[in-house]
DNA sequence: GTCTATATTGTGATAGAC
DNA sequence: GTCTATCACAATATAGAC
């Protein structure tokens, strides 16, 4: 990233802000320059385009959860460190950015073609994953079918959450968003071990 | 539901299949009419405005899963039946049309004010379920936060891998559809006994 | 770098002919 | 019920003054 001058900060702030809650269709540059407090040509001035500054934000945003997911698919660490510690890490990063998981999803299934690309972009190579999860043989041996459904049960774990708070926070937390909150953070203490044992079980 | 006529039925599946993929404000009247073959007035003549023909398609999808969750809930049936049944119930379902739970979630996620009101109509009590768990005692003794995790445990693990489709297949499946439905029907299979174990672990 | 003015296209919605 | 014509307005984007 280049330096960034206080009117581009501002920005891209508010873009974020607004992309993430309505989406790319759903902000015009008009909502983005008024929540900015500037002015609209603005926008085209140092983006040139909408689509150019959603792309900056998009890729800002996939920048916070690819690279985790990257690195547990790569990683070389044992699982009883690497697990734990990429739970942690993903959720605390969604308590930062509870937003970023639908915002993501949501645009990529409008635009599903661009998921090839990113995945290359990105460098997660997912035979490179299965062949390390062999090679560390974590618990029993475990074939692929089953790594998969583990990653799967991990993600689930983690994300979705986040990404169904407005429906969680109403009907479990009858709308009290800092009793949801606390429950994620329960959540980061707890999901570890119980993914472990979900491990070993078998 | 009252009867429909040919065309307003050509409406709904269109204004189905271009909201669940690109969210209200990523679709116009015109994609609408276009789709469906037809003249793009007779939107407004069926439906009066753009707003109208969304809630149709929202409430329609939301009464794919709503109903399935306040059944869980409020549910009489002991753990060992519901539990799977409910499992089975959602994955066939999601099956059928995978778009839903972010294209619910986004809508929420665009205008959060919804969702108390959708709770009420749906007549979905917190309160009324935890005292149902209480009282089946389902395995041992299990506190509220313990409830509410395990709710979440299985939400996610049910619906966040269609949720995250698109990044699944790609990454997991090398883009492979087949595969990845294919691995969703596996999980269809897997999860119950998997869940039940971890009921039961505490 | 920031503004005003303007060009161009798209959008939701309705009136009125058939 | 279906079409054409038309409305008012919002959108992105750019040219050009300061």
């Amino acid at each position: 990233m280049t330096l960034q001058t206080e009117t581009e900060l501002k920005i891209i702030t508010s873009a974020e802000k607004l992309f993430y809650q309505r989406g790319k269709a759903g902000t015009s540059m008009q909502d983005i320059a008024d929540d900015a407090g500037i002015n609209r040509t603005l926008l085209n001035y140092y983006f040139r385009s909408k689509d150019l500054l959603f792309e900056a934000v998009f890729r800002k945003a996939l920048g916070n959860f690819i690279p985790a997911l990257a690195a547990m698919l790569h990683s070389d660490m044992p699982f009883g460190v690497y697990i734990p510690n990429l739970i942690h890490t993903v959720i605390d990063t969604m308590l930062e950015n509870p937003q970023i998981p639908i915002f993501v999803l949501q645009e990529l299934s409008s635009d599903p073609e661009r998921m090839p690309h990113i995945i290359r972009e990105m460098g997660i190579d997912p035979d490179v994953a299965f062949r390390k999860m062999e090679a560390k043989g974590g618990t029993q041996a475990m074939d692929e079918n089953e790594f998969k459904q583990l990653i799967i049960n991990l993600l689930s774990l983690c994300i979705f959450p986040f990404a169904s708070r407005p429906v969680i926070t109403e009907i479990l937390f009858k709308g009290d968003k800092n009793a949801f909150i606390a429950a994620m953070k329960q959540r980061r203490e707890i999901l570890p071990e119980m993914f472990l044992k979900l491990m070993n079980q078998k």
